[in-house]
DNA sequence: TGCAAGCATTAATCTGATTTTTACAAGACC
DNA sequence: GGTCTTGTAAAAATCAGATTAATGCTTGCA
């Protein structure tokens, strides 16, 4: 099913952020076509696609050279994935809790003042699916609507950048629950936690939501260093 | 020099981002080796980063949709750029702005429990050269100061997600500069404020050096908003 | 020792052919 | 008439061979 040029770009992009091919590495795209068996095209795609990535350098008469950490597009999905796959999973779900612990208490205040009818509706909804999966323990169902919850939520920011990191939440979420770094049965208090952001946004109050919000963070990373630990 | 990758691959992501080509419409390779007069490798690589960027998305039997921007990779500096150049710019610097509010307080409240001596050194520096520029009313002596400021602070908050950010302030502060959304001389209070912050971080206090942070953005904020109305 | 010419390597580009997927339509059946 | 099957063609995906263009490295000369 996955097309070759996905796997490619896959393997290639894992075996980088797993440091299996360290900054400096020099590749050359002959030897990827035999390294896995594929055309030119395939190879040559991937690494386009790697190097937009800033993964990858391609220079005449050098060949493919692996790039340092600081040039890599860390908030492209995929990088993402590959590192909660295959990477330092633990600096990197410390790095994205920070970073959420900045924006989603401001995207939930914007929320609070932008989101319409509909965005609070399936906020709601959200909150309450989470309430019952995570009551019976439906791990996955429960996931599906934490994603669901803040995405929503990004979204009614009416901000699109912050609409944009959307995609991030969902990687952290889906890569702390795939790689069991989340309590076995969900916290009641969390689950609280994201009704009260829920209600302050229909509500209109940005400082309830807002506070609300850095507790869900703030319980989220305590969570989650002490599982680590 | 440009290589033809490159060209075509600008072309087109600006004529996507401008709304040139709105969403949903359909194109196809064949087309595209046309009308830019590339080869099909050329015109496939490209295809293939603007799908990466979600610019775009490929279809068997249909061809090359262009894609709704809510799946843009809005934080890839390409992305950026072209928006910059061609699309909404003033729209752009708000989402931009909501942002920084959000990440940055968080950015220098970490810098102040991790931020090493040459750091502190090079933000108080970077500070006082803003108040030597501001009060000389050198507008672009005081941008690059502004901008190292600000590179310097989320490079020493230690994490890398914010670092990487760095680029994307840099673009909001050049860019409300180049567009005149700034006072004709940089307040007093402004200046001051980076100062505090600096110090802060030096001292060690995550608290004081937040507060301030948080009053820069909402002052730039407040700044920007009067001149454009 | 320094410099310039030439060589060899590798990405970049062009091209033609084949394979695979799949939207769409024409026909078959109820 | 409506639904299901089947066939066809359109377009991406892949493969393969050849050519072009940079450019790091070496060689030879002064």
């Amino acid at each position: 099913m996955a097309a070759l040029h996905d796997d490619v770009l896959d393997r290639v992009g894992q075996r980088i952020v797993s440091g299996e091919l360290p900054a400096g590495t020099v590749l050359t795209l002959d030897g990827l076509d035999r390294d896995y068996g594929v055309s030119r095209s395939v190879s040559r795609e991937a690494v386009r696609v790697l190097a937009a990535l800033g993964l990858l350098a391609t220079k005449r008469r050098v060949g493919l050279t692996v790039q340092d950490r600081s040039g890599w597009q860390v908030f492209d999905p995929r990088v993402i994935r590959w590192r909660l796959d295959v990477g330092d999973r633990t600096d990197q779900l410390r790095s994205l809790g920070e970073l959420r612990s900045g924006f989603e208490p401001v995207a939930a205040s914007l929320a609070a003042l932008r989101a319409t009818p509909e965005q609070c509706g399936a906020l709601s909804s959200a909150a309450e699916d989470m309430v019952i999966h995570g009551r019976a323990g439906d791990l996955a169902a429960y996931l599906d609507a934490d994603v669901r919850f803040h995405s929503t939520l990004l979204e009614a920011s009416g901000n699109e950048m912050l609409a944009a990191l959307g995609g991030v939440v969902t990687e952290v979420l889906t890569g702390r629950t795939h790689h069991h770094l989340m309590p076995s049965a969900p916290l009641e208090e969390a689950i609280d936690l994201h009704g009260r952001v829920a209600r302050a946004v229909r509500a209109g109050e940005p400082d309830v939501a807002r506070v609300a919000m850095e507790a869900i963070i703030t319980e989220a990373t305590a969570a989650m260093t002490e599982d680590m630990a």
